[in-house]
DNA sequence: TATCGTCCGTGCGGTGGGGCACATACGAAA
DNA sequence: TTTCGTATGTGCCCCACCGCACGGACGATA
C-alpha cells in the first residue's frame, strides 16, 4: 500500500492533492500497467475509468473517414484521462490510446463522481485541469495549422519528456507519425535533421533527447503557451519547476 | 422591456432556460450593438462580460508571432462568449472579436457569476455548452490538419449560417482568409469554384447561399460531427431542428 | 461622370508535404 | 550465423497552398 502510496504520487494532480484528501482517496486508486497501442476506450463505449498516469502516456486520437488519426490531446504524469467524464462528455475523440507503455492509477469513474461532489479541492482540480486541457487542444488547432512538421516534432518530444520525466523515449516515428497525422517519412526526415544537429539521437523504436535547450530553441511558441497555461492555472497547486 | 425579452430568446441557450430563470436574468441582460471588427477583449484584460449574441457573430482569434491568425471557436445565437470566465479562465484565444454585425446581449461577469451558483439550470447550460465548445476546438484542429481550404470555407458558411439564422452573410473573402487562417486569394478561389456550381453567390462582401444542401454534401465530416455534439449535449434543452 | 478605395480575379514561381516504391540496416529468434 | 520482421533512409512525382504582383470591377462620393 506504501508502494501504491509512493507511485500514485509521481501524478501531479494526485500529488497537488491536500494530503488528508490523498489519503482517502488512495484506497479506490488501483495502479495498472499499459502496453503500447492499448485501447482504454472507444468512441461510444461506457467509460467506465479515470486514469491518472505516472510513467506511462496517453493520447486522445481522432480518426477521419479516410482513416488517418490526428491527436487532440497527450497526457502523462502531468494530467488525467477522462476528466470529461465526470463533467458530462464531450466526445472529442474517437479513441483513448496507449501512447508510451508505464504505469497508471484508475479509479472508477462513478467514484470519482462521489469524490469530486464531497472534496472541493479534487473538484477544483478536475476543473483546473479541464482548463490546461482547452488550452492544449486550442494550441494544436494553431499548430496544425501555422507550423512545421520539423516543429512538431520537436514538440512532441518536449511534452513527452515533461509527461514522462524521462529523455529515453520508446517510440518509432511511424507512431508519432500516427499521431501528429502525418507521413511516417515526413517524420524520419525531420528527426534526421535533429540528430544530424546533435539535439537528439535514436534508433530502433528509442528516441533519446541529448539537448532539452536545443529543443526548445527550434519548437515552435506553442510548447511556451501550453506549458504557461498549465503553470498558471494550476500555480495553486504545483510548485513551478523546471526540469 | 418586451423587446428585449424577445430579443435575447432569440439566442437558442437563453431561450433553452425555464421560463421563470430566463424571467429573472432578464433584467440584467444588456442589448448591444456589435459592428465588425470591434474587439470584445483582449488576452491580458479583465473580461467585464459575457456575450449572449442573437444576430452577430464572434470569432475567438489566436495570433501567432508571425502575425498570422486564426480561429479557434466562433459563436453566434447558438452559444454564449465568456463562458470560461465563471469556470476560471483558459487563456487559449488572444482576442475575441466581431465578425459578423449584429447584436448580443451582454452581462456582467460578476452577475453571471452569482446566478451560475444560484440557478442549476443555467450553471448545467454553461457546462453542456463548453461541452460543445471543446468538441468544436477538437475538430477545428482536426480540420486544420486534414482538409482543403475549400471544404472549410464550406464549413464556414454553414458554420454562420447556424449561428445567424440567415442565408445572407455579410462578409469579405478578406475577413473569412483571416479567420481560417489562409491566403485571401485561396478564400477567392474555393469561392470561386462554390459559385460556379451554384452553391453560392457573392459580390462586394455579400454572400449569399443559394443552395444549403450542396454545400453540405461538398462539406467535410467535421461540420456534421460538431453538430451531432451540439445536439447531443444541448438535447435536454433544445429540440432539435433543420432549417 | 470622374475619382478613388475596396473587393475580387489571375498568373507565376517556390515549397512543404503527400503517395508510392524500394533500399538498407538493425535485432531477435532459430 | 542465417533468416526474417520491423525500423529507418531515399528518391521521384504530384499537388495544394503560399507570397507576390498586378489587373479589373464595382460602389460610394463628389
Amino acid at each position: 500500500m506504501t508502494d501504491t502510496k509512493h507511485g500514485a504520487l509521481q501524478n501531479k494532480l494526485l500529488a497537488a492533492l491536500p494530503e488528508i484528501e490523498f489519503e482517502n482517496i488512495l484506497s479506490k486508486l488501483e495502479p495498472i500497467d499499459l502496453k503500447v497501442n492499448e485501447v482504454l476506450w472507444e468512441m461510444d463505449e461506457k467509460r467506465e475509468f479515470v486514469y491518472f498516469p505516472t510513467t506511462a502516456m496517453i493520447c486522445l486520437i481522432y480518426e477521419s473517414q479516410e482513416g488517418v488519426s490526428v491527436e487532440v490531446g497527450m497526457t502523462g504524469r502531468q494530467g488525467m484521462v477522462g476528466v470529461v467524464t465526470f463533467f458530462g462528455d464531450a466526445r472529442m475523440a474517437k479513441r483513448a490510446i496507449v501512447q508510451h507503455e508505464g504505469v497508471a492509477y484508475r479509479m472508477k469513474a462513478t467514484d470519482v463522481e462521489k469524490e469530486v461532489a464531497r472534496r472541493p479541492d479534487f473538484q477544483d482540480i478536475c476543473m483546473c485541469y479541464t482548463q490546461t486541457l482547452i488550452a492544449q487542444i486550442s494550441q494544436s488547432a494553431i499548430c496544425n495549422r501555422l507550423h512545421s512538421i520539423r516543429q512538431q516534432l520537436c514538440r512532441y518530444l518536449l511534452v513527452s519528456h515533461d509527461n514522462l520525466g524521462t529523455k529515453k523515449l520508446q517510440m518509432t516515428h511511424d507512431q508519432i507519425s500516427n499521431v501528429l497525422g502525418v507521413r511516417r517519412e515526413s517524420v524520419s526526415g525531420a528527426a534526421l535533421e535533429l540528430s544530424d544537429e546533435g539535439l537528439i539521437e535514436y534508433s530502433r523504436g528509442n528516441i533519446t533527447i541529448l539537448d532539452l535547450k536545443g529543443l526548445r530553441a527550434v519548437v515552435c511558441e506553442c510548447y511556451a503557451a501550453v506549458n504557461d497555461q498549465y503553470n498558471r492555472i494550476l500555480a495553486k497547486y504545483i510548485s513551478t519547476h523546471d526540469s
